[in-house]
DNA sequence: ACTACCATACTACCATACAAGTATGGCAGC
DNA sequence: GCTGCCATACTTGTATGGTAGTATGGTAGT
């Protein structure tokens, strides 16, 4: 079996779930769109059963919705929980930043003076791809050397619904040599131990890349509920 | 069909799904305790099909483990989740009842009176469920005044690995005297908008109200990771 | 007594058939 | 032309049979 390739699949159920997640991410399959188990049934060479089960684990995650005799459908983009995601995610990284200035392992500080090294590097070489995966895997270990990947993860999924935005912006060329002063910053701040400096610089620096959601609606009616 | 009462069941995967939630948190399932496709479907009345769909749904929560060919089991409670949700609520509800103090709904302050006038109702009446529901209630009224209720919703999930364990707690008694009056500071302190009286008195409330899960552990380390 | 093997009885996974509710297009009647 | 009804082609929901992998207990061989 396997007639497509990419993902990462132990049984049917997970390959169809994880090719589905990635496409309504990337807005490959727009919020609105009708899906139906039969259609992705045939579209992966699988039966109905894998694709059901797929939908049941969207719906929860809130990314297609079912309507019993109906359809399924690639859920619409909720502001409120987009906005709310960013909320939770300022308040647990202001507040675990906190916590590594208290106490933080020396091998996650070491972690996060290599993946700093990382940074320069990609940054001279102007490459984004890099860089973005870098700058997600500077926030994890702080959350990894403060123990608390289980809140890092729960934040991953409340994202999902921001991330879709993401592809809709008009994409205004971060400023990437002013978010690495400020992960340096962070770095140095906990190395000091300075708590209100390093809470201080992350709420800055999560600020920085806010994208105007009310105008994204605006922009794109049709994807927003 | 439906030859089971008491779940709020629009459908077959509905009923099943809201069941095993049910008996899982109440430990009338315990950690560890081995579920099969068939058995359920037996207990239920119903085919496989809707109980596969729900333990699809009940692994993506974390409350049960399904190993591909060998079972399906509840899973055993995993005390860094637990304790980081403890966290992640202590943080949120500080940071939400800040911002109720900036801005708050007339409405809702209002409702927290009624709610608190209740309180003392139900406790001059000893009545212990109605207490810990108007509990629930209250906090939850303070997210909704501040637009925050998928924050809450976001917690309620989170807290499910933490419920489990008050059924194991010795159930100290807590002091709803004491409990009540921190309430009271609480909205007066959103009425006076006094930011920082409600979040220290938020913290302390929050921490009130801790049972020693290490110690659960090592009183029942069978239910424990 | 101990070990390696194998039949058997499980398990979850998947495919398929059937049931039941819903939207839609055409047609009869007005 | 317009309205109401109904056949039909969808949709998801449920039941069931077969497949493949795994644990277990008994047995033959050492």
């Amino acid at each position: 079996m396997e007639p497509f390739g990419g993902a990462p699949a132990s049984s049917a159920r997970e390959a169809v779930y994880w090719r589905l997640r990635e496409r309504i991410l990337s807005l490959e399959l727009p919020p609105g769109a009708a899906l139906s188990e039969k259609d992705m049934s045939l579209a992966f060479q699988v039966s109905r059963t894998p694709v059901r089960e797929s939908f049941v684990r969207l719906a929860q995650e809130g990314l297609v919705q079912v309507l019993p005799q109906r359809g399924t459908f690639v859920s619409l983009i909720d502001t409120e929980h987009a906005l709310e995601a960013r909320f939770m995610r300022e308040q647990l990284e202001r507040a675990v930043v906190r916590l590594a200035c208290e106490s933080f392992p020396a091998e996650s500080l070491a972690a996060l003076d290599t993946n700093l090294m990382a940074q320069r590097s990609s940054l001279e070489s102007r490459d984004e791809k890099r860089m973005f995966d870098l700058d997600e895997e500077f926030h994890r270990t702080i959350f990894a050397g403060c123990r608390k990947l289980n809140t890092w993860n729960v934040l991953q999924q409340m994202k999902t619904h921001l991330n879709r935005t993401r592809h809709l912006a008009l994409s205004p060329d971060r400023d990437w040599n002013h978010l690495y002063d400020q992960h340096r910053a962070i770095a140095d701040a906990i190395r000091r131990q300075d708590a209100d400096e390093a809470e201080s610089v992350m709420r800055d620096h999560l600020n920085l890349t806010v994208t105007d959601l009310h105008e994204l609606k605006r922009k794109h009616p049709h994807y927003f509920k």
